[in-house]
DNA sequence: TAGCGTCTTGACACCGAGTGCCATGAACGG
DNA sequence: CCGTTCATGGCACTCGGTGTCAAGACGCTA
């Protein structure tokens, strides 16, 4: 019972491989630029060789941005947990924040990196994938919150996609004033803009 | 005075290779997918090398989705053009009607295309790109024409966002339905929703 | 301790995207 | 007829990404 191994070593070993892998990526890139490094180097300077680079990560983006596939589903769950009375733009505003308040937690690491994906236009590429998921996951839970038909009515595709806009707008000018504005307050700001949108009900 | 060659012979003669292309690779990809066809195929097909492919358009990816870039300058001509006092939920969609309209022209060639790129990830993922960059456009464009700092204002960026997430909604709409749904009456009902968020004048 | 599956890894070969370089050939101008 | 320009094709090369296989590490059992 000395380390009491509730998940099996061979995973932890695998997420220590893992780290290191981001690690040595987040340095690497940060430092020379996205196209400079190439995924040999990144694996020799975590110690394995570039094949096992791939048994770990699909692409030289997903070291970088595989992260980003929780938020969404986090996202989610945030929404499917605010009270069911409460206006849309209030529990879309608490349900975006939570990626957000992560970002204000742990600023100087995360901006580094939101910084780098937002500047390197391949990675940008992945991370507006990443988005147009999590608008999919928000179109379908907001549907089933207001028992909308999410094929047939406009709303919840829409209301999911302004939700997004404000995050990525937020996002967007936290990094451009290098952490020096405040998430929290850009999003009520935000939010305060298209809330009119949000909470009008409107009958067919 | 044979033909009154406005623009030169060369000119023309590199118009009808990028042609050929364009067309050699919509027909491959359209039948074999994206994956399976290699610019060696698309290059072959149209009588060229692939070295020259190369000369022409920057990837695989662009051959298909190049066309896209006109649109952005489009979209935000019009805006430009719109009577100053006009509010900004009519101006924003007009704007965007554009190359929604131009779809709703050529309908059955424009749907194969827009089909093939909602429905390939990385050609989708640049038409993210694109959009991105249209959404930019906007921003400045909207900052602009109401005298706003689209540095401090979150409305521009947030405006533009919107404006482009009703296209967005609108199109894959278009798409999945076959073309069946009709874009000129769907753009409007998007607006419907959106157009409190747009015309609401917030007082900082 | 020997033997036997399982899992991870590294090495190698291979494909396709994308680029730099250079020789060729056609069109144009003097 | 000659020289320049420019588009093209061929070639070699880098790098991202994948399939395959043999070798080791680990755990289980006799």
């Amino acid at each position: 019972m000395s380390t009491r191994p509730e998940v099996s070593l061979a995973q932890r070993k695998r997420q220590l491989v893992a780290n290191e892998l981001t690690e040595a990526a987040l340095q690497l890139l940060a430092s020379k630029g996205f196209d400079a490094v190439t995924i040999d180097e990144i694996a020799t300077s975590a110690g394995v060789s570039k094949r096992t680079f791939f048994r770990y990560f699909a692409s030289k983006e997903d070291v970088v941005v595989q992260f980003l596939a929780d938020m969404g589903t986090g996202i989610r769950a945030e929404l499917a947990a605010r009270a069911a009375g409460e206006l849309p733009s209030v529990a879309l505003r608490h349900a975006v924040s939570v990626p957000l308040d992560e970002c204000a937690g742990h600023a100087d690491r995360a901006l580094r990196v939101v910084q780098l994906i937002l500047r390197t236009p391949a990675l940008n590429a992945r991370f507006l994938e990443h988005q147009a998921q999590w608008r999919d996951d928000l179109t379908a839970e907001l549907a089933h919150r207001l028992g909308l038909d999410p094929d047939t009515d406009l709303y919840p595709p829409l209301a999911a996609g302004m939700t997004l806009t404000a995050f990525d707008v937020v996002l967007r000018r936290w990094s451009d004033s290098d952490g020096g504005e405040d998430p929290a307050e850009l999003i009520q700001r935000a939010f305060v803009v298209i809330a009119p949108a949000l909470d009008t009900v409107v009958r067919k």
